[in-house]
DNA sequence: TAATTATTGATTATTTTTGAACAAATTAAT
DNA sequence: ATTAATTTGTTCAAAAATAATCAATAATTA
């Protein structure tokens, strides 16, 4: 077995485990400790993976050309219901829109073995999505390298020739009195044009951005069809009496 | 049986198992393992699949995730002197194209530290890229997970709105009689909205590339503004005196 | 038909890869 | 803080694979 063939295996171990040991890659591919290790050693160098004593971790999530780590840390696991529940919500054959926030990002890992066609403007779940079973339709415009995503009227544009079935989408704050407010213009107006593509339209937000309103508030609660969160049901019940449908 | 014969079943057998050994070739063949060595050889410089220690592997189970930045490219060295060369005829504020092939990501290094604009549609040279004084156009549409970029009508769309000082591509064959020839018919229709969208189009070509003509001829010579290349001084007069400019 | 060229196969030399043994470094435990 | 255990780095030898060289065969051409 050649290198190149262990090196699939190993990643294909690192992507399904997350991490493992040099035994367990020894035993995996019937082959001595010393060989897995200078694999590991070279891998490390081609920056396919992170070498740790004993063994090795995958580095999609934790230190790559896109790091979301420091914003994905925070509230990691409360996230991950959120996406978890929002990702239940997706049918095999549907298309979607993702945007370019963190939690929406951490959709990627619950949808990965979907048969579906993903359309995003972000570049980290491109990466996340990358040899998967998605199908996925990049946006195309400008790059802000600080969102590691794609914005302008370009972007826009092109959102607006497709129509989805649903759009996964962030906010900065949500409250009921005035609608969806964001940080920048960017990224509310690729928002909009995100909504305007879609049948039906899910925002995903923590306990966190409910009730507040945040620099710029750039539409109507009315915007959204579902609101997926991790709130209290008593913090919600203002929403349901919108008409609008909550997951918790 | 004929080389041809031969490697129509060598890129049979490879499209099915996905990678084999040299023993399997030659049993397979019938035919000794120094024969299939040979072969495997051409056909891994005509970049038809992926030689490994031992046997040989299907290019796309090759190329992994984001990192065909690899020192293992053949020819790095050689394409880096092109690509350098090629870094050297673009000036500050100009907008340039650049393809998806390895030898224009290899330009990367080159050009982080110019302040200029650059339309792409690969997305290693956008990871390569970001971070750096460059400001990224991102072109959209369907995503190739093999070819790691975009391609599609609506790619081509895409880049048929922009007008560029320079375009940088990457062919698999070029030969004075025949023009330009690709592997893929994406590729091809890319490459020529790239062209089209240019005011002055540059291809970069090691010498192996020189003189050979591949599965499908997609434009003429006359394409070609300026040629890159490492070859020898004798063997591009034939492009110059087509008219073509050629750096060496 | 003879001469030339290209292709194939065999042999040998070189390189690459692998595994083992031991020293050095790192982690864990007392 | 010091010792024990584990992991890693280094060196070396064996095995496998490849490259290089040369002879033999097949194909082509004059």
């Amino acid at each position: 077995m050649s290198f190149q063939n262990r090196k699939q295996i190993i990643l294909k171990i690192l992507e399904e485990k997350g991490e493992a040991e040099v035994k367990d890659f020894a035993q995996a591919l019937d082959i001595s400790e010393i060989t897995i290790r200078r694999d590991l050693q070279q891998m490390a160098t081609d920056g396919l993976l992170f070498r740790t004593h004993g063994g090795a971790m995958k580095l999609s999530l934790a230190q790559m050309p896109f790091t979301f780590a420091n914003k994905t840390a925070v509230n990691a696991k409360e996230k991950d219901k959120i996406c978890k529940l929002a990702a239940q919500q997706i049918q095999e054959g549907e298309s979607i829109l993702m945007d370019c926030g963190s939690t929406v990002f951490r959709m990627c890992q619950f949808i990965k073995n979907k048969r579906i066609k993903v359309i995003t403007n972000s570049l980290p779940v491109v990466y996340e999505l990358m040899n998967s079973q998605v199908s996925i339709n990049l946006i195309g415009g400008e790059i802000d390298q600080e969102r590691q995503a794609v914005h302008g009227k370009i972007a826009e544009e092109h959102i607006a020739r497709y129509k989805v079935d649903k759009a996964f989408l962030g906010v900065d704050g949500i409250s009921p009195e005035n609608g969806l407010s964001a940080f920048g213009e960017d990224e509310a107006s690729i928002t909009l044009a995100m909504a305007k593509a879609s049948a039906k339209n899910y925002f995903l937000c923590d306990a966190s951005k409910l009730g507040k309103d945040k620099y710029l508030t750039f539409a109507p609660i009315t915007l959204v069809d579902v609101l997926v969160t991790n709130a209290l049901e008593e913090d919600v019940v203002v929403y349901r009496e919108k008409g609008i449908s909550v997951l918790i």
